[in-house]
DNA sequence: TGTTATTTATCCATAATGGATATATCTATA
DNA sequence: TATAGATATATCCATTATGGATAAATAACA
């Protein structure tokens, strides 16, 4: 980041790479709020079962992710759901963060698109 | 994967989320063949210097990738190159492998922009 | 010829993850 | 209404991945 540059005080606290739970937490939570089973669900989706989280990556995730106000729990949006769940949301925070990483992720493929790696769409 | 399956056997043998040391290192490899350092500056150029490999990675990724036949060493590509450094090369493997793991790169950066999270290009 | 910079390489501390396990509670069924 | 099994959160520990300090060799240079 370039000195002097203004910037949302949101952003500027998180690391470049965010770590990949991180991440793939977010953009579950982009779709609606989730519950922890709910968000390993959605995870293990979008990626094509490629990305599985364990439930100590996940329950340790969501703690530090509340802390650092990237997401904060509500009161289940249905009356009769399942009282043990724990819902939470993305927070405005959570949002820029997220997509501050999802243009990274972007960036990435347009340098394996350049490079011919992956077919350039057209 | 499913028992029985045909599958290249070049791809099966790696887990689905690459190693993101192993992906960065391989998408570099596919500009052109580089040395240890030159590998390490490539990497933070294409990530905007968000992504920036240690010694201790570096090297230990590119051992473990000659063993896996990802990259192979290969003679300096000049006459008057520094005889210390040691280049490398995408294997066809390596090639596939760097394939696939871009296109999961690319489903996400995709559903991202289902999200809105990213702008749709259009 | 001595000094500094570059490059590869290894080692160790830290960080991140996955899986086993624990606890509680919901649901289904006899 | 017991009982059994499934679901959900949570914690702990072993394993894996990474970064940084350090070393060793050698190139470049004053």
């Amino acid at each position: 980041m370039e000195k002097g540059a203004t910037m949302p005080s949101t952003e500027s606290r998180f690391e470049s790479p965010l770590k990949p739970a991180v991440f793939h937490i977010l953009l579950a939570l982009s779709e609606s709020a989730q519950h922890g089973l709910g968000i390993a669900d959605a995870v293990e989706q979008a990626t094509d079962g490629a990305v599985r989280l364990g439930p100590g990556t996940l329950y340790r995730s969501l703690k530090e992710m509340v802390r650092d106000g990237l997401v904060c729990e509500i009161p289940a949006p249905a009356e009769d759901e399942d009282p043990r769940r724990k819902f939470h949301e993305i927070t405005e925070s959570g949002g820029l963060v997220l997509e501050a990483e999802a243009a990274r992720y972007q960036r990435i493929v347009e340098v394996a698109k350049e490079r011919r790696v992956l077919p350039q769409a057209r």
